[in-house]
DNA sequence: CCTGAATATTCCCCTTGCGGCATATCCAGC
DNA sequence: GCTGGATATGCCGCAAGGGGAATATTCAGG
């Protein structure tokens, strides 16, 4: 995988908190969308980019597409998702989204469901 | 530091180059250019985007600008610049530029000097 | 001060990327 | 097979970024 490509995924900051999103575990579209509270049509794109450059995965769960981060990432990948994930705590939005999202999380844990019924985790 | 903006500065080839070669010490613009092997232009004004984003400082030698990674760089900056040092051998065009750099090197320690007469090492 | 070498900056063209609206696709349930 | 919800795609306008040619700046040496 090129460097550079992957750089390129990583320049835009809704590519940026999707992926630090997905750092957790997969998740379905309608959870990234509430957490990030941007347009549907952003979320897709954005995840669309990602898909098509091998950056996340996507499989298809019933109504709702579930997307992770890759299996088996080359060693390129690897090390800058790992970089990622070291850098994301000294980010205050990217650590904003994680507060948000585990908050999410419990709120599914606890039966009370959020956008989608379906345990992405 | 903006995480986006580092990754806005590595997602060019050419910057990706310029990093990665000062990634072995600071150098002057002549040896960048003569190892890129790209057109003065180009080279200086990747320069420039990298300066004023923070990624790399300058100082003047003489006639010579000599270029470096920064002395003390922010968390999120040093994290990167290691992980790219650690996909640099990765790359076959990254390390195929630092052979260049190297053999250019040996050429200036045996006195057979390069395009300019400083030792920027 | 004038010159030449090293480097930076300005201007212009062209391509790419992002955002949004509208529309299409895909699937579960009836 | 129709409907509604979830997601993706096509098209458009716009702003940013890269490349190159020409020009400007800065400095050392005479």
């Amino acid at each position: 995988m090129d460097l550079v490509s992957i750089y390129e995924c990583l320049c835009d900051r809704t590519r940026l908190r999707l992926l630090a999103l997905l750092g957790g575990g997969p998740l379905c579209v309608c959870h990234l969308q509430e957490v990030l509270g941007e347009p549907q049509v952003k979320v897709s794109k954005h995840l669309a980019y990602l898909r098509d450059r091998g950056l996340v995965e996507a499989r298809r769960e019933g109504n709702w597409m579930v997307y992770s981060l890759p299996e088996a990432p080359p060693r390129e990948l690897a090390a800058n998702l790992a970089c990622l994930r070291e850098c994301t705590p000294g980010d205050p939005g990217l650590s904003r989204d994680l507060a948000k999202l585990s908050k999410l999380r419990a709120r599914l844990a606890a039966g009370t469901d959020g956008p989608c019924g379906i345990r992405c985790t």
